[in-house]
DNA sequence: CCTTAAACTAGACGATGTCAAGATAAGCGT
DNA sequence: ACGCTTATCTTGACATCGTCTAGTTTAAGG
């Protein structure tokens, strides 16, 4: 509510709309979901009329696109955060953190990932170029992690790495997708379900050590 | 097009309105995507008016609801037949056949996964009573069949199961769902992802043995 | 055959995404 | 200081959508 129109004045001139309308799009998709999310009544909401925000964003895709784009950086800054604060020992207890991490981010800042991975993101091709580099740099870098791990002897030189990478993106994309969408009976234990999957990732990457 | 009203002669009574609109529901799906299907599309395809649908389904959402719980029934079906046509000759053999015949579904019948799993599905209050039971009577299925083999002593007692069937659901789950989106770069190689999964979740299982 | 209820239709309303045309004002070169 | 350019915002309009209300048609049962 801080960052309507009148907490800038009453100019003709927004100043900050680009912005404000992206932050109330994820505050909408947050409390109110999907469904309720307007181009009309989030322009209300911030104060300016119905067409304003076309300025700034060719359709509504695009603006969910955007949204979608600022998702990957939190989610980027959220998960290097998260592992330069852990305290792991080992490799599991790496793993184990990065699976917390992964599972907490989707299921906090769920209005983000919806969006991240959400199928009419990724079919429309107006950011489409943009957001895959994104979304794929992470994947990639993953991969190249594990890859030069693996060089250095920590994983076995007969292991798929790609094909690793892609099952523990699963494995994880999965189980935030059940939590998120409300499907797993019992999600008290989210917790339990991450350091299961965690540890069944690294078992299967030293299995052969 | 070939259960539009014609075929069955210009009644005023369509006599299968709600089987025609359902199976039209799904192809619109499939054929058109989410954004394309609209009810009064969808009447006027059929051949009848906008607000027929109404008399067959309280709402829009409570139509795929009920496409949902076609997919429930089709998903069982498929994974019936799947493991009965499986010629796997041990438990890590069978354990791929799920894991192929599983994303195979979903990657095949896109138009009833996403309604299935769909967030919208599951947060409508309209039909969820019926489809959570037709979903999670699928995962206890599941978790009573590996609690009877580890009772056979097949699994590790300290297995936690449910935990694990979690997880594995988790794993096909997203693997699907990253398949489906077009999210993963390289879908050439699905059987291979999904051997990949089959196997980790294998050991994890036998590890203890 | 007549009644009742199920199945269908037409009309209307408010909401939505988006296009076209015009209004405003901020910033810049002169 | 002044006018021009251009980014930004507004109003009006249109087609489409979900769904409500009120009426119409026909199948079925006593």
């Amino acid at each position: 509510m801080a960052n309507t129109r009148a907490s800038y004045g009453s100019s003709y001139h927004h100043g900050d709309l680009k912005a404000v309308l992206m932050d109330e799009t994820a505050r909408i998709l947050r409390e109110e979901g999907e469904e309720a999310l307007s181009l009309r009544r989030l322009a209300a909401t911030v104060g300016v009329s119905r067409t304003a925000p076309y300025h700034h964003f060719k359709n509504k895709q695009s603006l969910l696109c955007a949204v979608a784009e600022e998702g990957f950086v939190r989610f980027n800054q959220a998960m290097k955060l998260a592992m330069r604060k852990s305290r792991a020992q080992d490799d599991r207890e790496i793993m184990r953190d990065y699976a917390r991490a992964y599972v907490k981010f989707a299921v906090n800042n769920r209005e983000y990932y919806d969006l991240m991975y959400g199928a009419k993101t990724w079919r429309s091709d107006v950011l489409a170029k943009s957001l895959a580099k994104s979304a794929r740099a992470t994947l990639r870098g993953n991969i190249e992690r594990l890859q030069s791990w693996q060089a250095r002897g920590g994983i076995d030189a007969s292991m798929d790495v790609p094909a690793f990478a892609q099952v523990a993106w699963g494995t994880l994309h999965g189980i935030s997708r059940l939590l998120i969408d409300g499907i797993y009976t019992d999600s008290a234990s989210v917790r339990r379900i991450c350091d299961n999957a965690a540890d069944m990732l690294w078992h299967r990457l030293a299995r052969d050590r």
